[in-house]
DNA sequence: ACTCAGAATGAATGATCGTTCATTCCTATG
DNA sequence: CATAGGAATGAACGATCATTCATTCTGAGT
């Protein structure tokens, strides 16, 4: 079994292989993300990666040629699969229903996919060097400010519907939005005081107490 | 001037100083607390924070141990600062009107003392790394929970005091420090999007909308 | 004024890291 | 089947790091 298993062992005997340079690529960045998850973004090295995707060290400066520009792309990886499935929901016409639009974006947002340990530690550990590093922040606040429009467009569109009176989409959609990123900081940081379902039940209520005609 | 400045230079001539060994600490913890603002948490080093301290490598070692023990004090220091700050505000007596407590501590919280790019990227370096470190999550956890138990009985008693209905103290308190998280987050990884007027705006909407006989 | 416990120093050490590149070995192509 | 282009390897290198400790220096106590 697991003759090209996803976590290869990068044990004896393995014949080398050739792959397409896109493939090696999104197999390290899985890599540094596993990585990252385990060990913390200030303990990770190219030997530590390389290992994980059972290939050799050099691979890691062919495909990107620094440890800092492997470390950039799976930020950009990451930013983009999360910004991405957001933006999936908020744009796209499968969901007729603004509040069932509502509630699929919540339940993405807080749902398995998202709320692993694992991607939560790499969100954060990027987040935590945002700081001293501008190309990070340029980098989240690209994907950021699209998914940010998209979801101040929905509440707008959500007040119109119903005639909500007092409520200003652009600052409810900033709340909402640092409201899942401190409920995805809980979940990661004190996972014994917030269980994922607590998350869900608090993120409810804020839309609840904006939206009561459409979130029940 | 500056015979004995905060920020001593590591300029050649300075005598050699004996002091206690607390203000030794603390002086190496404001340094490290400077460098992880700076360049981040990944990429602080002893040498660089004795350097900024103004004192010799061997220092760090001598003090603290290990590197490892620095950080960890380091985010002890910081993290009982801010909920020290936040729990005087809640259970100290000062202040007897309830609405105008909890004004107090949104401006304690996004107010200038706390919301320094200094301070808040080393809280969310650690966070980040707190994934991948058991340690890091304890310390946290810690004080978070006596700060979160404060809240609550805060809430509990604005919702006694003015009778709200189908409010839970519990379940808002939950969903008040993740905003007040994730507005620290948005401060720091977007400040271009999100001002700390408009970070204040947001939070104090929350509480209206939740308390809105007691906020204005 | 003298002394000495111990605070402070910084050169030295060994470990580990990112990066390089000569070499090996696939595999697409004819 | 033979071959060339280039993907993959990993030993080697230089740089940098945390940590140690022999030595220097300070200042409170006498």
């Amino acid at each position: 079994m697991a003759e090209k298993g996803l976590e290869q062992t990068p044990s004896v005997g393995r014949r080398r292989q050739i792959r397409p340079k896109a493939e090696r690529r999104q197999q390290l960045i899985d890599a540094t993300i596993r990585c990252i998850a385990q060990q913390g973004l200030s303990a990770i090295t190219l030997q530590m990666v390389t290992r994980e995707a059972g290939l050799s060290v050099g691979i890691a400066n062919l495909h990107f040629q620094s440890k800092d520009n492997l470390l950039r792309e799976t930020l950009r990886f990451v930013a983009e699969e999360y910004h991405g499935g957001q933006i999936q929901i908020m744009e796209g016409a499968a969901i007729a229903n603004l509040g069932e639009r509502l509630d699929a974006l919540l339940d993405f947002q807080l749902g398995r996919g998202v709320t692993q340990r694992q991607k939560m530690s790499v969100w954060f550990a990027y987040y935590g060097e945002a700081g001293a590093r501008p190309v990070y922040q340029k980098i989240v606040s690209t994907v950021d400010r699209l998914a940010a429009q998209k979801l101040e467009a929905l509440f707008e569109a959500i007040i119109a519907e119903a005639h909500y009176e007092g409520v200003d989409a652009k600052e409810l959609a900033t709340g909402y939005s640092a409201l899942i990123d401190g409920l995805h900081l809980g979940l990661l940081v004190t996972p014994r005081e917030l269980s994922k379902r607590r998350a869900r039940a608090v993120a409810r209520d804020f839309l609840r107490r904006a939206f009561p005609k459409h979130i029940h």
